[in-house]
DNA sequence: AATTGGCACTTGCAAGGGTCGAGTGCCAGA
DNA sequence: TCTGGCACTCGACCCTTGCAAGTGCCAATT
């Protein structure tokens, strides 16, 4: 075993002891603990060149040595590796997912589970909008100037707004519209369904214009506004056992969980399903979230991510079990999806 | 001023003082911030009255007093005096819910506020199916075998929910349904509703009435599944401020404002949307909130409150303060409702 | 050149001990 | 019924000391 093999090898074994332990960890304990065959003072040496390096810190003089953002960024990408799921954890997956009758359950079912698998914070986006197509939109005439503009879209979520009309409208007048708007948008995405919607006031006659511009007006401004989607939010109290870790810092935490804009921000953009992505302690430049991390993946029926899921917890956190339980999770609800 | 006048006016004293400064408060201290006309002398003897009569406690023996919960209780019933609040206070609620547009806007802009006003957690319910009336209900065929139910009601809010039929239906029948559930089921409430829908298959054709009695079922599932509502929640990471107070109860304390059955019975009964209740400490007998205190009430467009809203805090919050707070908060809240 | 054992050094942490001060309860006197 | 005085209690704070963990460096060994 070479030099910086080991030099890697020793960085592993604090990362691995530290998270157990949540104590700074020395030379000596790590020889006990682990089978490196060499003794402490060559691990010392070691130690002193990962730190030179950046990738430890010793909180203080007379302390173990603790990783840095940086160790565990290398630990995440070079040193871990994959950590199966346990049975019982795939059995809970699958019977905690199964049961869901809609989206909405789906995804409330799904915070929860990721929260209690990994026991920490978890985060699920509903599926964006913006990557959705139509499926259906639906027209209900409340009163003679007032219409509920009803969105569905193909990942079955469903979204409402109330119309005031301009002047009074009739069954036939909305009949059409509703017809017109369906065959111009049902199967398009987002982008699509402005455009061609909006070219849709030109095959009405003059005197009902306004009232075709404020439906389609409605349709598009609940396109692009709620297009800042949902998100739920699972496992808050799971933080606060690592309460002494944050200290004082828990607060700006849970102001952050609340705060969907930078939840969304936090997630990110998914493209692809695939990839579990992990952003740790500063490199999320997020300030409540300087001493945490994010696992995120994303998910949905296709090829394309429409969303993205992920959990947030303290930067010495279990990152291969987090990794795959966010992984399979993940992989299990695009699965749930793509059948429905 | 008679004895036992003086003994609630050192009670109240206390009490002040002690959600102040948050330290229990002596003899001295008190007579020194109220100008009570008496010596130290005295108020310790009225402080053992008190003490006997369970009132206040102290936390170890040389050191000062605090309320104990039936002192918040004795205190909130007839010592406080309602605080008006500022005119800034009243203008924040203004511009903040005077902008909402629909109804979930409406829930989310109010309990973010009451969180702000309160500096504490707050809780709102979403109006409840139960009480409400039903404005509307929509069918949609999506597929020759799949229908989905949307049901609007009288507070705006929309329930949806997609039905999977035991045979292909046409718009024919999908029309003439839709037809009849409004007929008997517009302007009801849900538990009529329940009864009435039931009926409806024997106006069908035998053929037809696995379909109707799938649609039906699943309205009326709605009503009841959805009979317990949802809840939003905000401001947690104030709690985490008093952290030192709740010490190691944090934990279970997020847990349980994530658990909306828990968060329900906590918002309890609402009957009329007037009077503000306050539930204090052990009177909550929820296992996460023995230290906190519930300063909830109804609210809703008519004279019956549809929901309730509140804040949960520590027992020595500023309840003067929070129930003018909640209380102003849910009167303007209804009185958007009404206005809808 | 890499590894190792030894050793001096640093430093946080826990325990012990002493002082201080806030606060109490009680009692005798007004 | 109130008040001043007094003895007492007990936590908070500070200081010291001993301890143990852990380090860095160096000379010796392989």
């Amino acid at each position: 075993m070479s030099v910086d093999d080991r030099k890697l090898e020793v960085l592993r074994a604090i990362v691995e002891d530290y998270v157990a332990t949540q104590e700074p960890v020395g030379s000596k304990a790590l020889v006990d603990r682990h089978h490196l065959g060499v003794s402490p003072a060559t691990i010392r040496n070691d130690m002193a060149a990962l730190e030179d390096d950046g990738y430890i810190a010793q909180p203080h003089t007379s302390a173990g040595r603790v990783p840095t953002d940086k160790g565990y960024r290398l630990f995440v990408d070079r040193l871990s590796t994959v950590k199966p799921l346990s049975s019982a954890e795939r059995r809970a997956i699958q019977t905690f997912l199964d049961g869901a009758v809609d989206l909405d359950d789906v995804v409330s079912r799904t915070v929860r589970l990721l929260a209690q698998l990994t026991r920490q914070a978890a985060v699920v986006q509903y599926p964006s909008l913006s990557r959705s197509t139509v499926r259906h939109v639906e027209l209900v005439m409340l009163a003679p100037a007032r219409v509920l503009v009803v969105l569905i879209t193909d990942t079955g979520r469903v979204e409402q707004r109330i119309v005031d009309l301009p002047a009074d409208a009739d069954d036939a007048l909305v009949g059409e519209l509703r017809a017109r708007i369906n065959a111009v948008a049902v199967g398009q995405d987002f982008a699509a369904v402005e455009t061609r919607v909006a070219e849709l006031s030109e095959r009405f006659g003059p005197e009902d214009r306004a009232t075709v511009a404020a439906v389609t007006g409605t349709l598009v401004s609940t396109l692009i506004e709620r297009h800042e989607d949902r998100v739920a939010v699972a496992g808050t109290g799971n933080l606060a056992r690592y309460g002494q870790e944050f200290d004082h810092e828990l607060e700006p935490l849970l102001s952050a969980l609340e705060e969907h804009v930078v939840l969304l921000r936090l997630l990110g953009e998914a493209t692809s399903p695939t990839p579990v992505r992990v952003r740790i302690g500063s490199e999320n430049a997020q300030s409540g979230l300087l001493a945490t991390s994010v696992v995120t993946s994303g998910y949905g029926p296709g090829e394309l991510a429409l969303a993205s899921m992920g959990v947030v917890g303290p930067t010495r956190m279990d990152y291969p079990g987090t990794i795959a339980a966010v992984g399979a999770v993940a992989r299990y609800v695009s699965k749930i999806l793509a059948a429905h």
